[in-house]
DNA sequence: AACTCGGGGTC
DNA sequence: GACCCAGAGTT
């Protein structure tokens, strides 16, 4: 590893003069340009830390009506650690990766059994942190507390690529070793946190993955790749595999009084402790279903769950109501049912792709027992507003509602 | 080392 | 469509 580093600074003559001179040039050009962001306008380690996690995989103008909700509600580490998992999930509503919150508390609760509920001003102990990574760690410790350690992104990564023309695959976690030892000779041990957003804004604003504008960078008598006219071949970055697709039928359940049927995803499912209409994964959608057909995987989850819960709960599971005359399809006056009749939502994930048909359905006058558990509601519109409910799901409702719209209208 | 995990912006 | 984004945890 050090023979790496060494061996390419050494390639293009980087001398102690020339790394002092990267460092003013950079950092130069920092002071006249910097983004104004909002966590920039603090030391606070835990705003940094809050600013860090959401900015994962998560563009800046994203992220910045989060963080600033986020901090108003939850201005401390012991805040955040007491707060009630419904509410904590209601502010990352909408921001994806949603480990990433729940990975948040579990760390804040450490912080407050093992540093005094202070974030660590220490780059290994930070590590030890759920949630915190390589990236995490040295981000915080360099922007909170001055400790020279390079916070190697995307944005370094492929800058640094370019400036030596490392051909190394930045998709690649053995490759990201190597940005580090770099970056970790060239940092500026005075303003490390600095030098680390400085390399971040030109990766973000001059030196973007597509049409960089090299020419206007500060760096271009730094970059090799520039120099010698081999920018387009850097980063070197190994393809994704292409994503899978998915088809559900999603039911909008309406009981006797209007309300919706809610399930919220396990821990075991994608968007996890998300609260959702119920869905059932189907091999494909087909075309000119009967109301049976259309029916069927509904009637069985709700009589294998509402037999579960009773299990679980200890009660008698033998009297499960029989509910299959009280289910409905609306409108109701189709022998078939063809597919594009209904709202379809098509949902893309980075990695597969969902297809959800969604199917309006009444179930009448008939007392399940799904509310004995915590994961199943019955809710009114305004009640959904007090869960945590995943994009996926607001499209689902905003589809209900032009379809049921139309049809009154 | 490969896979999983969201959602939105861009070209 | 494909690619990207201030990545981390799990297997």
């Amino acid at each position: 590893m050090k023979d790496i580093v060494r061996d390419t600074l050494n390639k293009y003559h980087w001398d102690k003069q020339k790394i002092h001179d990267f460092r003013k040039v950079l950092l130069d050009w920092y002071d006249e340009n910097r983004r104004d962001l909002p966590w920039r306008q603090t030391k606070n380690p835990y705003f940094i830390w809050v600013s860090e996690i959401m900015l994962q995989q998560t563009q800046v103008q994203t992220v910045i009506p989060y963080y600033l909700r986020f901090i108003d509600t939850l201005p401390t580490i012991e805040a955040l650690a007491k707060v009630d998992k419904e509410a904590l999930y209601l502010l990352w509503q909408g921001l994806g990766y949603y480990s990433r919150v729940n990975n948040m508390q579990t760390a804040a609760q450490q912080i407050m059994a093992n540093f005094d509920g202070q974030l660590p001003a220490d780059y290994d102990q930070l590590l030890s942190l759920k949630g915190i990574g390589s990236y995490t760690a040295a981000a915080i410790a360099s922007i909170a507390f001055d400790i020279p350690k390079a916070a190697v992104d995307g944005n370094l990564m492929r800058i640094t690529a370019r400036l030596f023309e490392l051909d190394l695959d930045i998709s690649q976690a053995s490759s990201k070793k190597v940005f580090e030892g770099l970056l970790n000779t060239l940092i500026d041990p005075h303003r490390p946190g600095d030098f680390n957003q400085a390399l971040m804004d030109l990766g973000a604003t001059i030196m973007t993955p597509s049409n960089p504008t090299p020419e206007l960078s500060p760096l271009k008598a730094f970059d090799a790749s520039y120099q010698n006219g081999t920018a387009h071949l850097y980063p070197v970055k190994k393809k994704k595999v292409k994503q899978s697709h998915h088809y559900f039928l999603a039911y909008y359940v309406q009981d006797d009084s209007g309300r919706a049927l809610m399930r919220q995803h396990s821990q075991q499912e994608l968007l996890s402790r998300l609260w959702h209409f119920p869905m059932i994964e189907v091999s494909q959608l087909n075309e000119g279903l009967t109301k049976d057909e259309l029916l069927q995987p509904l009637y069985e989850w709700l009589t294998t769950t509402a037999s579960n819960i009773l299990e679980e709960t200890g009660h008698s599971a033998s009297n499960t109501p029989a509910i299959k005359d009280k289910l409905e399809i609306r409108p109701t006056d189709n022998e078939r049912y063809l597919f594009d009749q209904f709202p379809m939502v098509k949902h893309v994930f980075s990695h597969r792709v969902w297809h959800v048909q969604i199917i309006p359905v009444r179930l009448h006058q008939v007392a399940l027992p799904l509310e004995l558990t915590d994961q199943i509601k019955w809710v009114t519109a305004k009640d959904v507003d007090q869960l945590a409910v995943s994009s996926l799901q607001e499209k689902l409702m905003q589809h209900i509602l032009d379809y049921m719209g139309e049809g009154e209208g």
